[in-house]
Order: structure tokens, then C-alpha cells, then sequence
RNA sequence: CGGGGUGUAGCGCAGUCCGGUUAGCGCGCCUGCUUUGGGAGCAGGAGGUCCCAGGUUCGAAUCCUGGUACCCCGACCA
């Protein structure tokens, strides 16, 4: 296949532009024909799918099982809750029609007039509905809880503005739905899949996340409570990358959930969901990524070591297949997933260049000036840092420094944020800030009015609460009342 | 839904103002030779409904009318 390569627009030249490019030059997906929907490409679903494994692990270990609901939902369903269809009924799509037939003027294919649902079907935006009126028939007892399901679907939400993996119309995820026999319990996991999420985010992706809690404004239609990690892009924007939101007996008593409990009265059950989405391929790809393309941590890259020879002549080839063949091997055998390019029609220039542009985290180069000496040449993706090493031993060599690019990489992304996140008291002082981008921790009186006069003064708005913010007294920057702690506000995507 | 912009080869574009050879350029693609330690060079070749419909004209990618698609900036949102 042929891959165009040019050179990606400047990250600082104008950063949405470097983002758009780089997906696509770096082979991860392209706009579809279909308005605000985007195809994923091989080697963007590789990447995809490495998280989908990791994350679904994550999930099986706190006792969570997947299952599978229908993209259909009855458009009733979704009016059961009146915040929920409130929040999502305006980016619906809807199915009007069961058939087609060819047009009276043979010009095509029309939609059959006579065969119109009685009941419109919405295009599940989110699962909640359909899954709390199954979950009905599934619960009776506190025997039958907790129930903790987890569904690996695609969602569509009519957006006005699309960009690829950070808003599209179409997009995979994950939601879970669980179901508690108490308050409390339900509170609890809410907060452990926040903390599944935002180890992902840390150990995996190598992007730092603050956690918190939303406002009110940015609260999940149907929720008590919204759980959020919010990571900070390169250009200092905020991206909210996972959410996990305690539901309260909402949608039990919205879709009668009741069960026995164990003091033998009926009671409605306490609900959670959580989801992440493609979106976290935008949150790696905008973290990391250099002028030369994607940076990948070692943990999530589908190809973690790139192997190119270097040779004039057949023979020299075959001498250094001999070298590296071993080499595959053992790197192979120590889990580490390893690309021997000897493709002979690319030049190794190319291949360098293109490897670097994927985001290839660590890429051995081997020559018969290497073979001559006993060394191989290492670089690694994060600095671009290369030097020559001793072939003997390199397969530890190798997976020491991958460790360290997934570390390095991490605490660059930290260091950033911390660079980029600001301490301010006065509301003159946030106005200019908020324009030179990053987290700003400022005093907010708790109220929907002043967080809304904000945003529209300066469209930046309540990230979150941290979860760890140490109690402060404080005052309102804007109407002088008293505050307990500082809260992140920022831009955001 | 407001404000801008663009539809010409697989991709990126010039040409349109001021109508006139066979519609061009770069990248990619195919063939051959030479190359290979940072995106190869040379030679040859293939590839077009100039978004669609209608109009003006001896003649339209170019002018006029209508349509359509997409992109960017806002509002909405993960």
C-alpha cells in the first residue's frame, strides 16, 4: 500500500491542523463519506485494540462481565427520564422506516412510504435506557446483586462540529452499567472505575490525569454525581478522557427496577455507568506526538521495536538475517512485539522516517559496519536520541529502555501539566491566563450562575473538582463568596 | 442554523478575474537501469464526466442561473 508522506504541519504553527495531519498521514483514519463519521484504519484500530485489552482486563478483575444490547432503542424508552432525554435528544439519530422500494420514475431507490414504524427507533447516543428496562426482568433479589455488565459497543450522537477520535459521529467505547443494593456500594464503584480509568490513562497511555468531580453544568443527564479525568493537551486545552457517573435510583425507578432486600422490603436498585471512548486514541495521539509524528508509549504500541537492515549486496543481507533472526526471536519470546523490515523496495531513509511517523517506540538499525564491529545502532522514539551498542545482550538493552520511554514519556506529560497549571485569585488575572492556555485552580462559590457567566465570558469552564484538593479558604474571584477549595477550569474539547 | 471558503488525475494544487492550441504541475502509481548508514536519481509510461443541470457563445474548467457536496469559524457536545 502506498503511503504518502510529507512533512506533518507544525505543532506550534497551528495545533488542530498538526493533530488532523498527523492522523491521517500517520495511517490511523480518514474522514469517511459519511457526514462527521471517520474510518479507523489498521493501524489505528491495532493501537485501539491494544487499549480495548487492557481496559476489558481491567475490568474482569473488579468482577465486571460483558454483554451485548441492541443499537435500536424505542424512542418511549428514552423519555423515561426526563434529564436523560433532555441531555441527549437533541443529537439523535432516528429510524423512521423498516423498507425501500425502487422510485415510481425509476430515478433509484426511495424510502417506502408504507412501511413507516409505528414506534420511531433512536440510534442508541448511550445505553442506559434499553439496558436499565432489561435489567428489570434480570434483578429481584439482593442475591441478583451487584450486577456489573460492561458492553464494547458503537454510539452515534448527532454533532454539529466533528474532529476525528476526539468528536465524532459515530464512535466506539465502552459502557458499564451496574446495578447495587445500596447507596453506598454503588458510590464505590463509581470510584473505582474512575481509579481503573485513570490507571489505564497513567501506567498505559503515559497520560496524566487529574480526578474529580463535575459541577453541576457538566453533569451527565441522570446522574447524582459525574466522576471525570481530565488530561491536558500539548496545547494546553483540557480533554475530557473517561467518566463515571453514580446514577442514584434514577433509572430504577424510571424503568421500575425494585428488588428484596435483605430485610425482605422492596426497594429500587442503585445504578452506575462509566465509559471511555475512541476519544483516548485523540488524548494519546495529542499528549505525546512531536513534529515527526506519533510518540506511542512502549505499553499500547502495536509494533514496539522496529528492526531495519542496512546492505548493498544479497550477501550482506543474508549475513545480517543471520544476526537478527535470533534476535526476533528472543525479543519475541520476552513478549515484546518486534518488526523485522528487510522490505528491499523501500530505502532505509524512508523506512526511518515512516517508522518515526508511526511512533515506533524503540528502532535497531544493523549494517555490515555494525556487523564489523559487533554493534547495532538504537533509537529511541521519545528524544531521538541514537547511539551504538553491543549486539551482545541487546534484547535486555532493549527492554530496559523501553520501560524507560513508557516512564519518560509520563513524567514529560506531568512535568508539562504542572508548567501549565496556575494558581490564580482574581478574576482579571484568570481572563488573561485562561488565553495562554493550562489548567487554571481558582475559587468558585459552587454556584451553576457564576460557573455559566465564566464560560460565557471566557469559554472556560469547570474541568473538576479534584478529588485530592486540599481544602483552602477562599473567595469567589468574581462574586466574593466564601470557597473551600480551588477547582480546574480551563478550554477544553 | 448564522459567517466565510472550496469542488480540476489516487492525493495536494495551478489555471477561472480578462472564454480561444491537444487542460497543466508536484507527490503517488507502472517499466527499466543505477542506488541503499536519514524521506533516492535518471529515462520512459499510464491515468481526466474540470461537482451536477440548464443557459449565453462560433467556441465554456473559465461567463450567467439553479442545485449539490465537502471544509473552516461560531452555537451544541465526550
Amino acid at each position: 500500500m502506498a503511503i504518502e508522506i510529507k512533512d506533518l504541519t507544525k505543532r506550534s504553527d497551528n495545533y488542530s491542523q498538526w493533530y488532523n495531519d498527523l492522523v491521517i498521514k500517520a495511517d490511523l483514519a480518514e474522514q469517511s463519506a459519511v457526514r462527521g463519521c471517520m474510518v479507523i484504519k489498521p493501524y489505528g484500530y491495532a493501537i485501539w485494540e491494544k487499549m480495548q485489552q487492557q481496559l476489558d482486563k481491567m475490568f474482569k478483575e473488579t468482577g465486571v462481565q460483558n454483554a451485548y444490547f441492541p443499537l435500536l432503542i424505542p424512542k418511549s424508552f428514552l423519555s423515561r427520564e426526563a434529564e436523560h432525554v433532555e441531555g441527549f435528544a437533541k443529537e439523535c439519530a432516528v429510524v423512521t422506516h423498516h423498507r425501500l422500494m425502487n422510485a415510481p420514475d425509476g430515478s433509484g431507490v426511495v424510502v417506502d412510504p408504507e412501511a413507516r414504524l409505528e414506534e420511531e427507533l433512536i440510534i442508541r447516543p448511550t445505553s442506559e435506557t434499553i439496558i436499565w428496562n432489561t435489567y428489570r426482568n434480570w434483578i429481584n433479589s439482593y442475591r441478583d446483586l451487584p450486577l456489573l455488565i460492561n458492553q464494547w459497543a458503537n454510539v452515534m450522537r448527532w454533532e454539529m462540529r466533528t474532529r476525528m477520535f476526539l468528536r465524532t459521529a459515530e464512535f466506539l467505547w465502552q459502557e458499564g452499567h451496574t446495578a447495587h443494593a445500596t447507596k453506598e456500594e454503588a458510590q464505590e464503584e463509581a470510584i473505582r472505575m474512575l481509579n481503573v480509568y485513570s490507571d489505564f490513562a497513567e501506567k498505559y497511555m503515559a497520560v496524566p490525569v487529574v480526578k474529580g468531580v463535575k459541577s453541576a453544568n457538566e453533569r451527565f443527564a441522570g446522574a447524582l454525581e459525574t466522576y471525570t479525568i481530565e488530561a491536558m493537551m500539548q496545547d494546553g486545552k483540557a480533554l475530557q478522557s473517561g467518566t463515571s457517573h453514580f446514577l442514584g435510583q434514577n433509572f430504577a425507578k424510571a424503568f421500575d427496577v425494585k428488588f428484596v432486600n435483605k430485610e425482605n422490603t422492596l426497594d429500587y436498585v442503585w445504578a452506575t455507568s462509566w465509559g471511555v471512548s475512541t476519544r483516548l486514541m485523540g488524548a494519546l495521539i495529542m499528549t505525546h506526538s512531536d513534529d515527526n509524528g506519533l510518540v506511542l508509549p512502549p505499553k499500547l504500541a502495536p509494533i514496539q521495536v522496529v528492526i531495519v537492515p542496512i546492505y548493498k549486496t544479497q550477501d550482506q543481507l543474508d549475513e545480517i538475517n543471520a544476526k537478527v533472526d535470533p534476535i526476533v526471536t528472543n525479543l519475541r519470546n520476552m513478549g515484546i512485539s518486534v518488526k523485522y523490515d528487510n522490505a528491499d523496495n523501500k530505502r532505509p531513509g524512508f523506512k526511518f522516517a515512516d517508522y518515526e511517523l508511526k511512533g515506533v517506540p524503540v528502532r535497531l538499525v544493523l549494517g555490515a559496519r555494525d556487523i564489523a564491529n559487533g554493534t547495532i545502532e538504537i533509537m529511541r522514539r521519545d528524544t531521538l536520541e541514537k547511539s551504538s551498542t553491543s549486539l551482545e545482550g541487546i534484547e535486555d538493552t532493549v527492554k530496559n529502555l523501553l520501560d524507560d520511554i513508557q516512564a519518560n514519556i509520563f513524567k514529560k506529560a506531568l512535568d508539562f501539566r504542572h508548567k501549565m497549571t496556575f494558581k490564580v485569585d482574581t478574576y482579571d488575572e484568570f481572563k488573561e491566563q485562561i488565553e495562554k492556555g493550562g489548567f487554571i485552580l481558582a475559587h468558585w462559590d459552587g454556584s451553576p450562575e457564576t460557573e455559566e457567566r465564566i464560560k460565557e465570558e471566557t469559554k472556560a469552564t469547570i474541568r473538576c473538582i479534584p478529588l485530592d484538593a486540599e481544602p483552602e479558604d477562599g473567595v469567589d474571584m468574581l462574586t466574593g463568596k466564601p470557597s473551600k477549595c480551588r477547582v480546574v477550569f480551563a478550554r477544553n474539547y
